[in-house]
DNA sequence: TATTCTTGATTAATCGTTTAATCATCATAG
DNA sequence: CTATGATGATTAAACGATTAATCAAGAATA
């Protein structure tokens, strides 16, 4: 397998590297008939032009990074994907990283693509942290309430369309479930719900790595809705209720968030919020392509609105809510 | 922000740009002390050496490539991490490219990665098809009776695993449901489950994407353990006997595949059969790092075993099966 | 006819690193 | 005292693409 150059292409036509260059790039003066031999021939020989050459005279080298903080966290797919799609379209690569998140690893993961020479980095930051972006354009992707976030998808308002949407199936008796009390994604998601329940319904808020609610007894008490910050905390507040007799959705609804793949394989299929990572995606990939591209009018921060998938684990509520303990 | 180069280097300390590169990758004559003062002068001016310049030179961009059928199966994040990691201890980094399932998706995705300069691809292949690996080193992770796979991971054995655990815990009339029939993955885990139950229990085989088992009835058969080729098979079962009043273990024994996530928040949680995709994933790193080097001695295929994993949705049989209907 | 413009192509330098070839210096051996 | 070797460093040529500067030749203008 011979390696095919501009310089094979430029010695068999007898034109000069240069020309070849040129025409096939589109930019210097080159007549049209040359222009068409040298793509010809180009193609013939099946050319591609070498990423390293073109990289080191270029200063750019059509890759972006991806530094996420678990390569197995549920969201991750559907983001990663997003962002390949997208990346493609600009006519971007994407190298990942993971951070293992620890603060540490997002540091060394962050060098190694800066060493690997991508052009920018998209960053899902570890807790808290603080993303060293001096060196290359970054765009970091978190919640709407971290500062330094420039895209997020707007889980607080996730969190009100849950509440909003079995309030207004009737529900008046909320069970709010989350797992850990530390994570700012559930806390905001949480305060959503809170947002339209405050004053209008009763809830109570359990979380679920501490505490995890006596279903029968709730039930008992008037509990009618649950409103889970994951699908998977709603996959195991269906199974639960349904091993302890409480049935869904009749005697209680149940909606999650990120329409995981489980949600159609669960009986009853499962409601779920679900942010549009495809939509974060592209925005990630739009804001980075124009801060490589140094497009001062770039937004510095954009959030990205949630929707709803309702499947059977949701439904008008069938008897009058107890109000009484 | 100066990039700093060898040049620089070899100005600030008097020397030639040769020096500096053969002291630090340590391969012409240096003198120690020259050694000392390059790297330490490096260090402070945190050189890293160009991905471009060398990879240019040296004709290997220190990057392999990924491809993949669907990011978002869920066997993929494990299998990606897994490849990270072991790829970073290789010096390689990670560029996923998505086949999106299609066999001109998978080409040009393909096409994508040499073009950007990939010493190597690891290439998870669309349904059957035949990836052209003739440009450069290539790993293809498949199932074991795919002759083209270098590395796979054991299927059949893991559905005689899953059937003769069950076995062994008395069960003796079976349901081993598939989703899809054409599937060569399912196919292979079927027949492993057949092996063990043939001539030695009943047992009825459906593809739930044709036809779903009525269970209630399966249950009044004698049936007493499920047998799923996924996980989300399995919890499609575990739900929908759950609400017919199947109750689960007890009167129903579930088994699934893939480890997913979800196997801990169901209740009962979920048994299953773990393909181990760490291994998987350091093979396949290993066998292309070593057809890179053009190591001749590789293994031309290898199959990785799967485990199993057991939590509460399998049981011993309570009640001797009624074998007759 | 001499001058300017336009067009199409070539030269040569450059990006940062590696590496073979060369060179200078000094020590050792003949 | 000269030849040989070893050592440590330098020169210069790549790698492949891009691009500013240059050049040649024909067309248009004065």
């Amino acid at each position: 397998m011979i390696l095919v150059n501009q310089k094979q292409i430029a010695r068999e036509l007898g034109i000069s590297i240069a020309t070849v260059s040129n025409a096939l790039t589109g930019k210097g003066r080159v007549s049209a008939d040359v222009i068409q031999l040298v793509t010809a021939r180009a193609e013939e020989l099946e050319y591609f032009p070498s990423a390293a050459g073109r990289a080191l005279k270029t200063g750019r080298s059509g890759i972006l990074g991806l530094v996420i903080p678990d390569i197995t966290h549920p969201v991750f797919p559907d983001f990663a994907h997003g962002v390949e799609t997208e990346a493609e379209k600009c006519g971007y690569g994407i190298l990942i990283a993971d951070s293992r998140g620890t603060e540490t690893g997002q540091k060394t993961a962050i060098d190694q693509l800066i060493q690997r020479g991508v052009d920018g980095i998209i960053i899902i930051p570890t807790r808290s942290s603080n993303p060293n972006t001096s060196k290359v354009p970054t765009a970091i992707v978190s919640t709407p309430t971290d500062p330094k976030s420039n895209v997020a998808a707007n889980h607080r308002q996730g969190g009100q369309l849950s509440a909003q949407t079995l309030f207004d199936l009737g529900h008046r008796n909320f069970l709010l479930i989350g797992e850990d009390p530390m994570s700012p994604v559930q806390n905001e998601r949480i305060d959503g719900m809170k947002d339209i329940l405050d004053g209008a319904a009763k809830f109570e808020i359990y979380w679920a790595n501490e505490e995890f609610p006596d279903l029968v007894l709730k039930a008992k008490e008037g509990v009618t809705a649950c409103l889970a910050v994951s699908d998977l905390l709603a996959l195991r507040v269906i199974t639960e209720a349904g091993r302890l007799g409480v049935r869904c959705p009749d005697a209680l609804s149940v909606i999650g968030f990120d329409n995981l793949p489980l949600g159609t394989a669960v009986r009853p299929t499962l409601s779920t919020i679900m942010p549009d990572t495809t939509e974060l995606a592209r925005r990630a990939v739009g804001y980075l392509n124009s801060a490589i591209r140094q497009d001062s009018d770039q937004p510095s921060s954009s959030v990205v609105e949630m929707g709803i998938i309702l499947r059977e684990s949701t439904q008008k509520i069938t008897k009058p809510t107890q109000q009484g303990d």
